[in-house]
Order: structure tokens, then C-alpha cells, then sequence
DNA sequence: ACCGCAACCTGTACGC
DNA sequence: TGCGTACAGGTTGCGG
């Protein structure tokens, strides 16, 4: 379940089940989910075993586990992970029936409930790495972010979010605001459905240059994606299907309020036109063609 | 340096 | 029933 309302559904239901309990093992069954940890599967087990989980952070779409210092070594040292289009992270029995797409498999010391990532389509993957100072900073100073995700902006519900700099980048950009959305080095968090629900709240078209962006249309689209994604978080995240829920494997309900995504020839419900879909990078894009007209030169 | 696209996977839905 | 096609919530890496 892979947006950022998603993402944080998950991280609270970690926070509620791992946080403060001692890893016993870990076991990969998909060498492709840990890919990205460079040294291999068995040394991601390794590190993994012995270590406490620490409660768990959330950056867009990014999550992270820190984990209980080796020996003195700062700043440490956490399990960092990606749920792609397809990623599960559950917890329950430890003796409960194996997913048919399990790839690795966490174990706790003291026997309980255990954490399983899940991920029909391997597009998603956890790792782990070091804590290095955040670029971003915020209020509190820098914190700490996991090293391979330096390059990932702030999002629009932390706290460390500047809605100034984020319209200075998106005026320098030759694209259009879409792109710029789903773009994670520039606001991170947004994805296809978010994205197509920010801009139809700010009554803005997909392919609207972001070089022509003022500075109030860049408040709405912002205002739009903070509200539509804290909705979405209050009623546990958008699910179509079962292959998007939390820890305990339940749904969200913000389907039911999706106002562009996935409504294709459904009334607008400001103005009653029925919704567009157009092809997008090999994806899908929605929108009103009254709210949100096309600009005369859009960027792809 | 920036932009846009193909590639990476597995599964479901639908038309014929 | 079977087969082919389209589509699905994301990110990276490469060519231009």
C-alpha cells in the first residue's frame, strides 16, 4: 500500500508491535527484496539478529526501523524499507501459515508476534543501512535519515517541509506539475492517486508548466495533497484490494472519497462533468475537463 | 544538469 | 476454457 497515508498506517502499526522488542533472526526468502543492501542476504540477516528495534520513522514514502547500537557506534544503524507497488509489512503468529509471497521473515527474541514483508511484486525492498545527519533539517535540528535516502525530500506533513523551497524548485523545473509531484527529490510522499487528488482540489490540469506556477496555484496544490493525504490517514488509507493494508492485514476506507483517481466517466462532484482519463507516462491520469482545463502548451 | 522513457515483476480483468 | 492484451498504488538507470 504504497503511498505516504499508506506507508504511515504501517509505520504506526509497527510502532504499536516492534518498537523496544530484541530481533532474534531474520530470513530472507526472496533474494530480490534485499537487493539494494549491497553486502548480501546473509549479512543483512547478520546485522539484523540480536539488535532492538527502536520506534519506527517515516519520510514519503520511506520507512525506517533504527536499531540498538552494536557497540558505541554513532549514529547507528536501521532496517529500512519500501513497500513498491506491492509490499506488505505484517505482523501475527509467528506459527501462522506462510504467504504465498513472503521474502523475508523477522523473528523476536521473546517469541511473540512476528514481522513478515510481503511483496507479490518484488518491486519493494528492505535493507539495512546507516544513519547519516538529515540535509533537510527541521525544527528540532537535523535528525537522522537512513544514507540512501539523502536524495528524498521532505513531505508535505512533516514538519521540515518548506513550502517556499518547494515552489523555487518547481519554477525551476521545465515539466509538467505532475511530474514534478511524483517526483520524489522535490516533494516526497505523492503518488498516482494523491497526485491526481491534489490537482483536482486545486483545479489545476496534469500538464500545466511548471515554470508558469504561481505562487497562490502552488499554495493550492500543496493545501490539496496536505488535506486530501491527512483524510486518507484518518480512515486508514486508500485500498483497493487486499493486496494494500496494515500490519494486521485490514483495508483503509478513502476509496470511497477518491474524487479523480479511478472514476473515469463519473460526474464531478463540484461540477457534474464526467472525469477524463489520459494516458500518462504509461500510466493513468484523471481529471475534470471544466475544473481542470488543459493549458494551451502542456508538458508532458 | 535535466528530462523522459524503458525496465524491473506478478497478478487480475476482460474481449474474443 | 484458453489465449492475448491492458493495466496496477513505484523507483532506478540510462540515453538524449
Amino acid at each position: 500500500m504504497p503511498e505516504l497515508p499508506e506507508v504511515e498506517v504501517v509505520r504506526r502499526g509497527l510502532d504499536r508491535w516492534t518498537a523496544g522488542r530484541a530481533i532474534a533472526s531474520a530470513e530472507v526468502l526472496h533474494p530480490r527484496s534485499v537487493r539494494r543492501h549491497a553486502p548480501g542476504p546473509a549479512d543483512f540477516a547478520g546485522r539484523l539478529a540480536g539488535r532492538t528495534v527502536r520506534g519506527p520513522r517515516r519520510r514519503g514514502k520511506y520507512m525506517w526501523l533504527p536499531l540498538s547500537a552494536e557497540q558505541d557506534e554513532a549514529p547507528g544503524e536501521a532496517l529500512l524499507a519500501h513497500l513498491g507497488m506491492s509490499g506488505q509489512l505484517l505482523v501475527g503468529e509467528p506459527d501462522r501459515e506462510r504467504e504465498k509471497h513472503l521474502r523475508v521473515r523477522i523473528g523476536f527474541a521473546d517469541g511473540g508476534h512476528d514481522l513478515r514483508f510481503v511483496d507479490q511484486r518484488t518491486f519493494g525492498h528492505l535493507m539495512v543501512t546507516d544513519l547519516v545527519p538529515d540535509v533537510v533539517g527541521g525544527p528540532d535540528g537535523p535528525g537522522l535519515v537512513p544514507e540512501p535516502i539523502v536524495h528524498i525530500a521532505a513531505d508535505p506533513l512533516e514538519d521540515a517541509f518548506d513550502p517556499e523551497a518547494f515552489f523555487r524548485a518547481l519554477r525551476r523545473r521545465r515539466t509538467g506539475i505532475k511530474r514534478a509531484l511524483l517526483d520524489q527529490s522535490l516533494i516526497s510522499g505523492v503518488g498516482n492517486i494523491y497526485a491526481d487528488e491534489a490537482l483536482w482540489r486545486a483545479r489545476i490540469h496534469w500538464a500545466r508548466p511548471t515554470e508558469t506556477m504561481t505562487r497562490a496555484e502552488a499554495a493550492r496544490v500543496l493545501e490539496g495533497a496536505q488535506e486530501v493525504m491527512e483524510a486518507a490517514l484518518a480512515v486508514g488509507g486508500t485500498s483497493f484490494d487486499s493486496l494494500y493494508v496494515d500490519v494486521d492485514g485490514e483495508s483503509g476506507y478513502f476509496e470511497r472519497s477518491l474524487d479523480a483517481y479511478g472514476q473515469r466517466d463519473q460526474p464531478c462532484r463540484r461540477c457534474g462533468t464526467p472525469i477524463r482519463r489520459d494516458e500518462f507516462m504509461n500510466r493513468s491520469s484523471y481529471s475534470c475537463p471544466v475544473c481542470q482545463p488543459r493549458p494551451r502548451r502542456g508538458r508532458y
